[in-house]
DNA sequence: GCCAACGTTGGC
DNA sequence: GCCAACGTTGGC
Protein backbone atom coordinates (compact mmCIF):
# COMPACT_ATOMS: atom_id res chain seq x y z
CA UNK A 1 0.00 0.00 0.00
CA UNK A 2 1.42 3.69 -0.93
CA UNK A 3 1.79 6.33 0.88
CA UNK A 4 -1.62 8.20 2.23
CA UNK A 5 -1.64 11.71 1.45
CA UNK A 6 -3.18 14.69 2.36
CA UNK A 7 -4.72 17.79 1.59
CA UNK A 8 -7.00 20.67 2.32
CA UNK A 9 -9.98 22.36 0.46
CA UNK A 10 -11.60 25.71 0.91
CA UNK A 11 -14.97 26.90 0.57
CA UNK A 12 -17.22 29.79 1.15
CA UNK A 13 -20.05 28.50 3.91
CA UNK A 14 -22.59 30.35 2.10
CA UNK A 15 -21.53 28.63 -1.69
CA UNK A 16 -20.89 25.18 -0.13
CA UNK A 17 -21.12 24.36 3.51
CA UNK A 18 -19.38 21.00 4.94
CA UNK A 19 -22.97 20.24 6.34
CA UNK A 20 -23.93 20.34 2.65
CA UNK A 21 -21.91 17.51 1.99
CA UNK A 22 -22.52 15.60 4.36
CA UNK A 23 -26.42 16.21 3.26
CA UNK A 24 -25.25 14.42 -0.06
CA UNK A 25 -25.96 10.95 -1.49
CA UNK A 26 -23.72 9.21 0.48
CA UNK A 27 -22.28 12.51 1.72
CA UNK A 28 -20.09 11.96 -1.75
CA UNK A 29 -20.20 15.46 -3.82
CA UNK A 30 -17.85 16.52 -7.11
CA UNK A 31 -15.40 18.83 -6.48
CA UNK A 32 -15.84 21.41 -9.75
CA UNK A 33 -15.21 24.35 -10.21
CA UNK A 34 -11.12 24.82 -9.75
CA UNK A 35 -10.29 27.15 -12.33
CA UNK A 36 -6.10 27.57 -10.78
CA UNK A 37 -3.42 25.55 -12.69
CA UNK A 38 -1.61 24.99 -8.96
CA UNK A 39 -5.06 23.95 -7.17
CA UNK A 40 -5.86 21.42 -10.45
CA UNK A 41 -2.25 20.26 -10.50
CA UNK A 42 -3.13 19.28 -6.42
CA UNK A 43 -6.41 17.70 -7.66
CA UNK A 44 -5.14 15.84 -10.18
CA UNK A 45 -2.77 14.47 -7.59
CA UNK A 46 -4.79 12.54 -5.17
CA UNK A 47 -5.10 9.33 -4.88
CA UNK A 48 -8.52 7.47 -3.72
CA UNK A 49 -8.65 7.27 0.37
CA UNK A 50 -6.40 9.99 0.57
CA UNK A 51 -7.78 13.06 3.72
CA UNK A 52 -8.77 16.13 2.74
CA UNK A 53 -9.63 19.01 5.53
CA UNK A 54 -12.64 20.71 4.89
CA UNK A 55 -11.75 24.52 5.06
CA UNK A 56 -14.56 27.27 5.44
CA UNK A 57 -13.42 30.31 4.14
CA UNK A 58 -15.05 34.20 4.17
CA UNK A 59 -16.72 32.53 7.09
CA UNK A 60 -16.52 33.61 11.19
CA UNK A 61 -14.63 32.03 11.94
CA UNK A 62 -12.10 31.29 9.13
CA UNK A 63 -11.39 27.34 10.33
CA UNK A 64 -10.84 23.93 9.28
CA UNK A 65 -14.75 22.04 10.26
CA UNK A 66 -14.21 18.84 9.01
CA UNK A 67 -12.73 16.03 7.57
CA UNK A 68 -13.48 14.19 4.78
CA UNK A 69 -11.73 11.39 2.06
CA UNK A 70 -11.04 11.62 -1.86
CA UNK A 71 -13.53 8.97 -3.57
CA UNK A 72 -12.76 9.28 -6.82
CA UNK A 73 -9.45 10.29 -8.58
CA UNK A 74 -9.74 13.50 -11.50
CA UNK A 75 -11.66 13.21 -14.01
CA UNK A 76 -12.68 15.92 -16.53
CA UNK A 77 -14.65 19.04 -14.96
CA UNK A 78 -17.73 19.31 -17.71
CA UNK A 79 -18.50 22.72 -15.66
CA UNK A 80 -15.99 23.97 -17.80
CA UNK A 81 -17.35 23.26 -21.28
CA UNK A 82 -21.12 24.24 -20.16
CA UNK A 83 -21.63 28.23 -20.85
CA UNK A 84 -23.92 27.68 -18.24
CA UNK A 85 -22.44 27.05 -14.92
CA UNK A 86 -20.94 29.06 -12.98
CA UNK A 87 -17.26 29.03 -14.08
CA UNK A 88 -17.33 28.52 -17.99
CA UNK A 89 -13.79 28.00 -19.63
CA UNK A 90 -13.74 28.22 -23.63
CA UNK A 91 -10.42 27.10 -23.51
CA UNK A 92 -11.53 23.43 -21.93
CA UNK A 93 -13.52 20.96 -24.42
CA UNK A 94 -14.60 17.40 -24.51
CA UNK A 95 -12.02 16.37 -26.37
CA UNK A 96 -9.31 18.70 -24.60
CA UNK A 97 -10.03 18.95 -21.07
CA UNK A 98 -8.43 21.64 -19.38
CA UNK A 99 -10.02 21.56 -15.65
CA UNK A 100 -10.69 18.29 -13.59
CA UNK A 101 -12.51 17.60 -10.16
CA UNK A 102 -12.55 14.86 -7.86
CA UNK A 103 -15.25 13.62 -5.86
CA UNK A 104 -15.10 13.39 -1.96
CA UNK A 105 -17.19 12.02 0.81
CA UNK A 106 -17.87 13.74 4.11
CA UNK A 107 -16.17 11.23 7.16
CA UNK A 108 -16.62 13.61 10.50
CA UNK A 109 -17.27 16.93 11.57
CA UNK A 110 -14.75 17.92 13.48
CA UNK A 111 -15.76 17.94 17.28
CA UNK A 112 -14.45 21.79 17.52
CA UNK A 113 -13.65 23.44 14.69
CA UNK A 114 -9.71 25.19 14.25
CA UNK A 115 -9.61 28.42 13.66
CA UNK A 116 -7.32 29.61 11.39
CA UNK A 117 -5.93 32.39 14.05
CA UNK A 118 -5.03 28.89 16.39
CA UNK A 119 -3.33 27.56 12.98
CA UNK A 120 -1.73 30.78 12.61
CA UNK A 121 -0.61 30.28 16.50
CA UNK A 122 0.83 26.95 16.36
CA UNK A 123 4.27 26.20 15.88
CA UNK A 124 3.65 22.83 14.27
CA UNK A 125 1.06 24.80 11.81
CA UNK A 126 2.48 28.23 10.96
CA UNK A 127 4.08 27.19 8.02
CA UNK A 128 1.03 25.52 6.24
CA UNK A 129 0.22 26.27 3.23
CA UNK A 130 -2.72 28.05 3.95
CA UNK A 131 -0.92 30.46 6.51
CA UNK A 132 1.43 31.50 3.47
CA UNK A 133 -0.56 30.87 0.07
CA UNK A 134 -3.66 31.78 1.19
CA UNK A 135 -5.81 32.01 -1.97
CA UNK A 136 -4.77 28.50 -2.75
CA UNK A 137 -8.01 26.53 -3.18
CA UNK A 138 -6.84 22.97 -2.90
CA UNK A 139 -3.61 22.19 -0.95
CA UNK A 140 -0.99 19.44 0.08
CA UNK A 141 -1.16 18.75 4.21
CA UNK A 142 1.36 17.15 5.34
CA UNK A 143 1.11 14.00 7.78
CA UNK A 144 2.12 16.43 10.99
CA UNK A 145 0.37 19.07 10.16
CA UNK A 146 -3.31 16.59 9.49
CA UNK A 147 -2.49 15.00 12.69
CA UNK A 148 -1.86 18.38 14.35
CA UNK A 149 -5.32 19.30 13.06
CA UNK A 150 -7.09 16.15 14.29
CA UNK A 151 -6.25 16.57 17.81
CA UNK A 152 -6.59 20.22 18.03
CA UNK A 153 -10.42 19.34 16.38
CA UNK A 154 -11.26 16.86 19.41
CA UNK A 155 -10.38 13.69 17.22
CA UNK A 156 -9.01 11.06 19.37
CA UNK A 157 -7.83 8.67 16.87
CA UNK A 158 -5.32 10.35 14.33
C1' DG B 1 -15.74 47.52 2.87
C1' DC B 2 -10.86 47.79 2.44
C1' DC B 3 -6.70 46.29 0.96
C1' DA B 4 -2.81 43.07 0.07
C1' DA B 5 -1.39 39.17 -2.54
C1' DC B 6 -1.13 37.08 -6.61
C1' DG B 7 -2.65 34.80 -10.99
C1' DT B 8 -3.93 36.08 -15.71
C1' DT B 9 -4.19 38.87 -19.77
C1' DG B 10 -2.66 41.58 -23.39
C1' DG B 11 0.26 45.21 -25.56
C1' DC B 12 4.58 45.82 -27.19
C1' DG C 1 9.37 37.36 -23.22
C1' DC C 2 8.56 41.30 -20.29
C1' DC C 3 5.71 43.87 -17.56
C1' DA C 4 1.78 46.84 -16.47
C1' DA C 5 -3.07 46.57 -15.84
C1' DC C 6 -6.67 44.14 -14.20
C1' DG C 7 -9.59 40.81 -11.76
C1' DT C 8 -10.21 37.67 -7.98
C1' DT C 9 -9.52 35.80 -3.50
C1' DG C 10 -9.65 36.06 1.16
C1' DG C 11 -8.26 37.98 5.81
C1' DC C 12 -9.40 41.45 8.73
Amino acid sequence: MTKRNYWLVKSEPSAYSFADLMKEPNRTAYWDGVRNFQARNNLRAMKVGDGVLFYHSQSDPNAVVGIAVVAREAYPDHTAWDPKSEHPDPKSTRDRPVWFMVDIRGEAELKRPVPLAEIKATPTLKHMMLVKAGRLSVQPVTETEWKTILRMGGMEKA
